[in-house]
RNA sequence: UGCCCAAUGGUGUAAUUGGCAACACGACUGACUCUGGAUCAGUAAAGUCUAGGUUCGAACCCUGGUUGGGCAACCA
């Protein structure tokens, strides 16, 4: 077994502002876990994990809280996390998810000890294939799927042996090696472990663990045609690489035995028979991420892309984790959301809400205002002269004074909302109507004066006189006024486009159907974006409303 | 009729491991007016799926039941 090191690079309470900072918090039944196997002096007092992915897809929501998991254990009992890439199935793996899943991982403040591929231990998984055939512990079925499926019996039904269960070891052996050479056809053959027909976990009725597959290997190109299955791949990865904690979700839970018996037979071919229950990976399975209105499935997420019901992997509406980070999402507001619905063995169904509250607190922390109009209306401020121009200052962050302010321009033309005007208004309305006084953000208070309408009856301008004495900061702003609006200054304004978008899907739980799309929330909506300069690209700003 | 797992306010978690059921989100009141999707003050909301048992004492341990989830891919 690999010694242990500590890969860590970075460091993580500095990239993340928000990591593991609530010390009293209980621990979840993971950390409890791996501190009692720290107490009892398991695996000689390492910690390992791993993240591993497949790369058939982009990560979404529900990878990052599998993520923090794994990394984090890592990171908080001073061990290490790698990533490895669960690449058995090259059918529907590429490169191109591999680059967008490492780039992912280190966007939410991760860095992996190494780089592993299952496709590393190709040969080594053979070797110990071979060694099973062997022992008579495995062999080759040539039935077709379909047979063996029927076999295999139900639930409530013990299944039947094949015919070729019990083949003379030298037969096995030699196809074996035809199933990796190219000269057996998909489909035609595969290896089987000998284990129970009749046993009521239905992974222990003599599961596949090698089938032919012939289309070339990302990584390994045509080297191999005999492919091991995950169950035949994942455990004995995790042994190989040293892992001591092995997180999954809680649908591996019956897969647990399986995966056991595995490392059981390589400890033992490798001649630690007699230290079975110490140095080696432990399964513990936790319940995965199901939010409302959210389908995580990555085979689902691959239809809305390939049908283009989205426009990409990182379309905003999408759960994908370059989803969230488009739409404004920090990686702060991830971690804290994960914190918050915790790791059980229940399978919950989480309220969107609380991922929405996550990011709008850490928003609301570091987030620089600035002021846009997404419906605007022209406001006149008729006794201001034209084409007069002035400096004033807005600060950046009202929740951090650090964060330090800018310059803005005021003018006798500007852009207000259209909802922030209003003729007739009701009870408790605190902003612009008729003959009642309103500040503007960081300028003047201002008393409306009327408004013009269109042949519709639509108002069209606004107008207002303001008060010189009442500009921020002079003595008489001070002045108690019910109402405070925003405002850009029509000269120097830039036009953005804005697009509101509304959920993707319009059930509570869509679970696995596809169906019932909510099909708007993609149209675009013209809006006056104050013109700060300079803005760095891809700054976090936030729109002092909307 | 099988095996495995689970069940605490509307939602998600917690309860110093057998000792007064707490926190967050959400909902609702109200206040505040240099915005607010903020802040502050407050309210409602579970007696822990159910029936027994053990115990001075049970959300926690035991037994039966109920309900929900997972398991029969040459996917992971």
């Amino acid at each position: 077994m690999e010694k242990s090191h500590s890969y860590f690079t970075g460091d993580f309470s500095t990239s993340l502002r928000f990591a593991r900072n609530d010390e009293n918090k209980s621990l979840n039944f993971i950390e409890a876990k791996v501190e009692e196997d720290l107490r009892n002096g398991k695996n000689a007092k390492r910690i390992q994990t791993r993240f591993p992915p497949e790369p058939n897809g982009y990560l979404h929501i529900g990878h990052a809280k599998a993520i923090c998991l794994d990394f984090g254990i890592a990171k908080n009992y001073g061990g290490v996390c790698n990533l490895r890439f669960d690449d058995t199935n090259p059918t529907k793996e590429n490169m191109e998810y591999v680059d967008a899943i490492k780039e992912d991982i280190q966007w939410l403040g991760y860095q992996w000890g190494n780089e592993y591929y299952a496709s590393d231990y190709f040969q080594q998984l053979w070797n110990f294939a071979i060694e099973l055939i062997k022992r008579g512990k495995a062999y080759i079925d040539e039935q077709s799927s379909e047979e063996i499926a029927a076999q295999k019996g139900t639930p409530t039904q013990p299944g039947t042996e094949s015919p070729y269960r019990n083949r003379p070891i030298e037969e096995s052996l030699e196809l074996f090696n035809k199933m990796n050479s190219g000269e057996i056809e998909e489909g035609r053959m595969v290896l089987r472990a000998k284990i129970d027909m009749a046993n009521p976990n239905m992974h222990f009725r003599d599961p596949i663990i090698y089938r032919v597959v012939k289309t070339p290997h990302h990584r390994t190109g045509t080297k191999w045609n005999a492919y091991p299955m995950y169950d035949f791949a994942h455990g004995q990865s995790d042994y190989f690489e040293g892992v001591t904690h092995s997180l999954c979700t809680l649908e591996f839970v019956v897969h647990r035995p399986l995966y056991d018996l595995f490392v059981d037979w390589l400890k033992e071919i490798r001649g630690e028979g007699d230290n079975m229950d110490d140095n080696r990976p432990r399964q513990t399975e936790f319940n995965k991420l199901n939010l409302n209105y959210t389908l995580m499935s990555k085979r689902n997420l691959l239809i809305l892309v390939k049908e283009g019901v989205v426009n990409g992997w990182d379309d905003p509406r999408m759960p994908t984790i370059c989803g969230f980070r488009r739409r404004g999402y920090t990686p702060e507001s991830i971690h804290k959301f994960i914190d918050k619905i915790g790791y059980t063995t229940y399978d919950a169904l989480n309220d969107f809400a609380l991922l929405e509250s996550s990011i709008r607190e850490d928003l609301n922390a570091c987030a620089t205002r600035v002021a846009a109009v997404v419906n605007p209306v022209k406001l006149v401020i008729t006794n201001y002269p034209e084409g007069q121009t002035e400096e004033l200052e807005a600060i950046n962050n009202p929740e951090d004074e650090s964060a330090g302010s800018h310059k803005i321009e005021f003018s006798r033309e500007l852009w207000i909302e259209k909802e922030d005007f209003m003729e007739c208004p009701p009870n408790k309305y605190f902003r612009l109507t008729p003959g009642k006084e309103v500040r503007l953000k960081n300028a003047y208070i201002v008393k409306c004066t009327g408004c013009k309408k269109d042949e519709n009856g639509e108002v069209v301008e606004v107008y207002a006189e303001y008060d010189p004495m009442t500009r921020s900061g002079m003595p008489e702003a001070n002045r108690k006024v019910k109402g405070t609006i925003h405002w850009v200054s029509q000269a120097h304004c830039i036009k953005a486009e804005v697009r509101l978008y509304d959920r993707l899907w319009n059930v509570e739980n869509p679970r696995d159907e596809l169906a019932r799309l909510q099909d708007e929330g993609n149209t675009p909506i013209e809006a006056m974006l104050r013109n700060i300069s300079p803005m760095r690209n891809r700054s976090i700003i936030s729109s002092s409303r909307e």
